[in-house]
DNA sequence: GTCTATAACGAGATAGAC
DNA sequence: GTCTATCTCGTTATAGAC
């Protein structure tokens, strides 16, 4: 990891990315272009105009290009979307409640983006990791971490470790396949449905 | 509807394709591509090389461009999985075991492709859906469809209207963010937990 | 660390002969 | 319906001054 602060000779003042360094800037723009648009439909230049850098400071920070930035960008959804997870669960006595509560904000994020922002993991890695192996692992341990965080807490609300596991599979998929459809649907149902259906399930176990 | 076959001048007469016009040898090729590729990962140059067209002829039947043939990629998509969930759902008397069997079989489809054959429709509209209204409903169209059908098995073996309108949304959800998270992790795993859960689930409402 | 210019290449789309 | 040639634009990535 790189500690060392930059110089940030263009950081603006105000809007996103206000007191955050050049390379920070760039991460965020990535992640929430890729979001958007996907890996393959998001442009480098495109990156640097929106997170305030030139070209050449892209690739100063990211000398292996788009896929080592795509990489990054993956990470910084994963820790985006493990904070809202860890929030929820730690703020909850109720797991069930919890899973439940997170599938309402995700509704509720969608539909204030107007539709526009899903899953940054899952656009970001879809389509190319097929023929990127850095990007797929990436996304794959995303989804590792986020299971085990549902996973840690059933743990400690009583759960059996074999349900656990299989409760904390179901939950991030259920979540993960909610979302894209009310993206496709325009609609915040099916994560509201998702909600109340994994909150049921997880009952069924105690 | 164009039902008027065309001439089929250069149609292989062995391999994926053999027998078919060229429009459909297009589709066929667009959906697979687009499968593997993502809509912006995939060029029109590259499909008409894989179904044995030329450039002309992909831009003879789809004046409106890659929209046009993305759109009809996704429809292609969605009548094969609407026929594999029709067949399975007929041909269990118990919807929840059709359910199960169903993940099963996606299960088994993504790793005989190596963990590259995801789901057509999400694939090919993510990340296009944002700036292209017609790509974006064609996979709403599509999700909904394989929702309803779904919803009208249950609803024939006695589920309440809303048991049934509620769950038909989870099944399709959950199996689709599975086979997502299945083929990231490259594990049949979460598809399997999937289908036993979603089986649980169903008969939790009997 | 930042900036500009440009190389090298491939994309989507079109024109028009056959 | 098929085929080839081509136009125009954008892409990733690099070079080198500052």
């Amino acid at each position: 990891m790189k500690t060392t602060p930059e110089q940030d000779h263009d950081a603006p003042a105000t809007g996103p990315g206000a007191g955050l360094g050049t390379r920070e800037r760039i991460v965020r723009a990535a992640s929430r272009l890729m979001q958007r648009q996907g890996y393959e439909g998001t442009g480098i230049k495109q990156i640097s105009r929106e997170a305030n850098a030139t070209l050449g400071s892209v690739y100063h920070f990211f000398p292996g290009g788009k896929q080592e930035l795509a990489t990054e960008a993956i990470r910084h959804g994963d820790r985006e979307f493990a904070g809202m997870l860890r929030t929820a669960l730690e703020s909850r006595p109720d797991p069930a409640e919890a899973v439940a509560a997170t599938a309402s904000l995700l509704a509720a994020d969608l539909r204030a983006s107007d539709w526009l922002d899903g899953c940054p993991v899952t656009a970001t890695s879809l389509g190319a990791a097929a023929n990127a192996p850095g990007i797929r692992s990436a996304a794959a341990e995303a989804f590792e971490r986020w299971r085990g965080l549902v996973h840690d807490r059933l743990l400690a609300t009583g759960f059996a470790a074999q349900d656990a596991h299989e409760l904390a599979h179901t939950v991030i998929n259920t979540l993960e396949g909610a979302e894209l459809t009310a993206q496709i649907a325009r609609s915040e149902e099916p994560l509201l449905i998702a909600g109340r259906h994994l909150a049921r399930l997880i009952d069924s176990y105690r």
